[in-house]
DNA sequence: AATCAACATTTGTATATACAATTAAAAAAT
DNA sequence: ATTTTTTAATTGTATATACAAATGTTGATT
């Protein structure tokens, strides 16, 4: 469906404009699918990503400033996110012995097995979205997302 | 700077995963950009939105519901939003007399003004993006993320 | 005409986000 | 060694969002 029809607008938009909107509805698209996967697990997607960055760390910890530099949405509130996958069990919080300003966070078994669980359906909604382009389509919307964003 | 960079991935990311994180980040750089522009006008872009729609009905009302159908985040709390305009006495609202059910939302001389005042910065916005591709470029993103999204 | 279903909007509530202010620890400067 | 600056994380507060429940109105059914 063409940007024009989704916000029901009946005079053409400029092709600046119409990018930006097509960004930005793409997205929300992509958002509440993700939403909608997630919500039987009782995570919302930023705490899936705060659970996902640790995975990536392979069994090692990380601290609060460099989960944030990882993640996709820079101004959420690390602190609070991690107070939340804490009270489920999915993560452990120590103080760091070598630098006592910073926080050691860490997944969990639980954590880990609620993202295996959640794995399938993760690829699945991904390929989901995919399946429409060819390869060189990807790599195409990729390359000119990146830069698109870049001022 | 590519997605991997930005959320400090070593290993290779696969295209289809990449391509929902590419969307994701760039929607956020520009709602970031977006916001920071607003907010001078002490607007945040959902109440702006509102706004350019009622300024697209030509001095014509518009209902709830068919200002929800025109946004973006279809999710969003149109009543609340509409609430917090009214204050600013940008909008006019009053009950349809031929269907006591619906509002009649209608944007001020006031509000018509502070988009007018915006109007520069918003064009500024989009071409800023915009001018980082050709035309082809922005027709061939459209497309692609037309594409992309249709599940 | 009375009842029921559908519609349009609002309200309640819990959670999330934005952003400034605060606390605490470590590093740098004097 | 003490003060200042920088860094890391947390807390406070206002606003925004998600979603269910409630309210009031209209249209349909019997």
């Amino acid at each position: 469906m063409k940007i024009e029809d989704i916000i029901k607008s009946k005079t053409p938009i400029a092709i600046e404009k119409k990018t930006l909107l097509n960004v930005m509805y793409s997205q929300n698209v992509i958002a509440e699918k993700f939403n909608d996967l997630l919500k039987p697990f009782d995570l919302s997607a930023e705490q899936f990503n705060v659970l996902r960055i640790l995975r990536g760390q392979n069994g090692k910890s990380i601290n609060m400033c460099d989960i944030q530099e990882r993640m996709i949405a820079k101004t959420s509130n690390t602190t609070r996110l991690v107070d939340k996958l804490l009270l489920k069990e999915l993560v452990t919080r120590e103080i760091c012995p070598e630098n006592r300003r910073k926080m050691e966070v860490a997944i969990t078994q639980k954590g880990l097995d609620v993202l295996s669980d959640l794995d399938p359906s993760i690829t699945k909604h991904e390929r989901s979205f995919a399946q429409n382009l060819s390869e060189i389509e990807l790599i195409t919307l990729n390359e000119l997302l990146e830069k698109f964003r870049k001022i």
